[in-house]
RNA sequence: CGCGGGGUGGAGCAGCCCGGUAGCUCGCGAGGCUCAUAACCUCGAGGUCGGCGGUUCAAAUCCGCCCCCCGCAACCA
C-alpha cells in the first residue's frame, strides 16, 4: 500500500473542452482508479490554467472581462469530467488567489534566492495583427502569412530561467533506473532526451505587464507577470500546498508518495525539462513519472474547426444516452497508452455493438436468464476459469498497458460465451446446469471486477443484478479489491442473482 | 542530412525492444445453435508485413539505403 498522487495537464478554458481533453481525463481516471482498488491511497488532481494572453484576448472580443470568461468556462470542463465519471479529489484553478498563488510566488522567490533566474533583455520579431512574436516557420518572405505585414523587432525585458547548465543532471534524472523521473511509454523519452543533446536554451519566465497583464505579478518586480511555465506547472505543487503550511502538502513531499503527471505528447518538454528544473532549483522533490499519451484524430484526420470533423464530447456522450462507459471503453481498449488514436463514430459503433453489447451484455443476460428460470440460486462454483488472469492483468495495469488489460477482461467474456456453445448448458440436465452456471456467475463476478476502473458504472450494474453483496459500494473511492475477491469462489456470503436488465440496449431502439 | 512517430489481408489496429506457426475488432462467405439484446459458436476466403540490399539455418522483427504519410521545431498551453 502506497500513496499516489496522481495529475493531468491543467486544461486551458479559452472554449469548451474537447475530445483530446476527454482522453487524457479518462486514461488519468482509470489509473487512479486501479490505484484505489489495488489498495493505494490516492489523491488525483484535475485543473484549469486560465490565466495568458489568449484568455484575455478571447475574453476582449467577447466584451467581457478574462476572469468572466474562465468563470463562464470552468463549469463546462467540471461538469463534462462529472458526467465521465472522472474521478478526481480536487480541481485546480490557476486563478485561485488562496490555493494556486502561494505556492506559486514562494516558488518564484525559492528560485530567485537560488539565482536560477535572471531579468534580460529579449529581442524578437513582433506582429502587431497577431499579438504575439513570431518565429522564424510563422513568416513567408519574412512576412506574417496572416497579415501580411512585415513584423517589427521588438525589445522587451524577461526573467529567465537559467536552463542550459541542466543539460546533463537533466539526462541523469530522465535516465537513471532507480529513483528517477521516469518517462511512460518508454519510448517517448528518446524525443526529450534528443532535445538535450541539441542543447538547452533558457526559458523566458516572465514577461512585461504591458504584453501580458492577465497572470500572477511578479513578486518584488512590479511591472512584470510570470509567464505560463511558474504559474501553470506549478499547478501540481500548489495543488497540495507545497511551499506552504497546508497539511497536504505530505503527497509531495513524503519520500514514499508516488506522483504521476499524465499528459500528452505535445506538452512532454515542458515537463520533462523546465518543471525538474524549476523543482531542483527550489530544493523541492521530483515526481515519479510522467505518463504520456498521444493525440486524437477523427477520421484519420487532424481534428480541425476548418475541415469541420472536430468531435463533442457531448454529441458522444448523447449518443449513448449520457452513459460515459461506451466512450471510456472506447478511449481504453482502441488506444494504446502512449499511442494517437482515432475516433471515428462507425467505430464507436461497432466497439459498442460488438464488444459491449454483444459480448458483455449479451454474457450476462443469457447466464442471469438461464440462472432465473432455475430459481437465482448459486451452488458451489466449481472448477477455476479464470486461471492466471488476475496476475496478467494486474501486471498489465500496473505497467500502464492499459489495452492489454482490458483484452485480459474480454478475453474472458470471450471464453464464457464459448463455453456455453460448446457445453450446451442450457440443454443440461437440471443439477449439471445448476452447477454450469454457478460457475458462470462466478466468472461474471470477476469480470465485473476487471472492468472496474475502465467503465465503473457498467461493472457495477453487472455486479447488482448478479447479486453480488458488495455491489453497492464498488464505487466508493474506498472500495478495495480484496485477495479474497480475486480468488475463485471466494465470495462466501453470495447464493441469490438479481434480476436480469438489458445493459447496453440497441442503438437503433426508440 | 533538424527531431520524433508511422507505412502489416477490404477498413482500423496489435506484434517489432528479447529474430523461429502473422494476432485482434469490423466487414465478407459457409455452417451450427436457439439459453440470450436477429445476439452466441465453428470453419473459411483474403496479407510477397512500403521498396531494395545485408546479417542469419531462420526477419514483420536486427543492420544499411531509398520512397511515402503525420506531428513537433521552444515563448505556441
Amino acid at each position: 500500500m502506497s500513496r499516489q498522487y496522481i495529475t493531468t495537464a491543467i486544461d486551458y478554458p479559452n472554449a469548451p473542452p474537447h475530445m483530446g481533453h476527454v482522453m487524457e481525463k479518462v486514461l488519468a481516471d482509470t489509473v487512479a482508479r486501479w490505484f484505489r482498488l489495488r489498495g493505494d491511497e490516492v489523491r488525483f488532481q484535475v485543473g484549469t490554467d486560465e490565466h495568458g494572453v489568449k484568455i484575455e484576448r478571447t475574453a476582449k472580443k467577447e466584451g467581457i472581462d478574462p476572469m468572466a470568461l474562465v468563470d463562464r468556462n470552468v463549469p463546462l470542463y467540471q461538469n463534462l469530467y462529472h458526467r465521465l465519471q472522472i474521478s478526481f479529489d480536487f480541481f485546480i484553478r490557476t486563478t485561485d488567489e488562496k490555493t494556486h498563488w502561494p505556492t506559486v510566488i514562494a516558488l518564484w522567490k525559492k528560485l530567485q534566492e537560488a539565482k536560477a533566474l535572471e531579468k534580460r533583455t529579449y529581442t524578437g520579431l513582433y506582429c502587431q495583427g497577431c499579438e504575439r512574436f513570431m518565429t522564424a516557420r510563422d513568416l513567408v518572405d519574412g512576412k506574417c502569412a496572416i497579415h501580411n505585414a512585415a513584423p517589427e523587432k521588438v525589445s522587451e525585458e524577461n526573467w529567465f530561467l537559467l536552463m542550459q547548465r541542466e543539460g546533463e543532471w537533466l539526462k541523469k534524472l530522465l535516465t537513471q533506473k532507480k529513483g528517477g523521473y521516469e518517462i511512460v511509454p518508454s519510448e517517448r523519452a528518446q524525443e526529450t532526451l534528443a532535445l538535450i543533446e541539441q542543447g538547452l536554451d533558457d526559458v523566458s519566465f516572465s514577461r512585461p505587464q504591458s504584453s501580458l497583464s492577465w497572470g500572477i505579478p511578479v513578486p518584488d518586480d512590479l511591472g512584470q507577470v510570470m509567464y505560463v511555465w511558474c504559474d501553470a506547472l506549478t499547478n501540481y505543487a500548489s495543488g497540495v500546498g507545497v511551499l506552504t503550511d497546508r497539511p497536504e502538502a505530505v503527497w509531495w513531499n513524503d519520500e514514499d508518495s508516488e506522483i504521476t503527471h499524465v499528459i500528452g505528447k505535445d506538452i512532454a518538454r515542458f515537463h520533462a525539462l523546465i518543471w525538474p528544473t524549476m523543482l531542483k532549483n527550489a530544493g523541492v522533490r521530483q515526481p515519479n513519472r510522467l505518463l504520456i499519451h498521444g493525440f486524437l484524430t477523427s477520421d484519420g484526420q487532424k481534428m480541425s474547426k476548418t475541415i469541420g470533423n472536430v468531435v463533442e464530447p457531448e454529441e458522444v456522450l448523447k449518443k449513448f444516452g449520457g452513459n460515459p462507459d461506451p466512450l471510456r471503453f472506447y478511449l481504453s481498449h482502441e488506444i494504446p497508452v502512449g499511442n494517437d488514436g482515432d475516433f471515428s463514430w462507425k467505430r464507436i459503433g461497432e466497439v459498442y455493438d460488438s464488444m459491449l453489447r454483444n459480448k458483455l451484455g449479451n454474457l450476462l443476460n443469457r447466464v442471469l436468464v438461464l440462472l432465473k428460470k432455475e430459481g437465482g440460486t448459486l451452488g458451489d462454483c466449481g472448477k477455476d476459469a479464470i486461471g492466471t488472469a488476475w496476475k496478467t492483468y494486474a501486471e498489465s495495469m500496473d505497467d500502464f498497458r492499459l489495452t492489454d488489460a482490458l483484452a485480459e477482461a474480454m478475453k474472458i467474456v470471450v471464453g464464457a460465451n464459448e463455453y456455453i456453445d460448446a457445453r450446451k448448458v442450457w440443454a443440461l440436465p437440471a443439477a449439471e446446469k445448476a452447477a454450469e452456471l454457478s460457475n458462470l456467475a462466478e466468472r461474471l463476478r470477476h469480470i465485473s471486477l476487471l472492468l472496474l476502473p475502465f467503465i465503473p458504472s457498467t461493472a457495477q450494474e453487472i455486479s447488482r443484478q448478479l447479486g453480488v453483496p458488495y455491489a453497492e459500494k464498488m464505487l466508493e473511492k474506498d472500495f478495495v479489491i480484496t485477495a479474497k475477491m480475486k480468488e475463485w469462489g471466494g465470495q462466501k456470503d453470495w447464493r441469490k442473482v438479481g434480476e436480469p436488465r438489458i445493459l447496453f440496449a440497441p442503438l437503433s431502439a426508440p
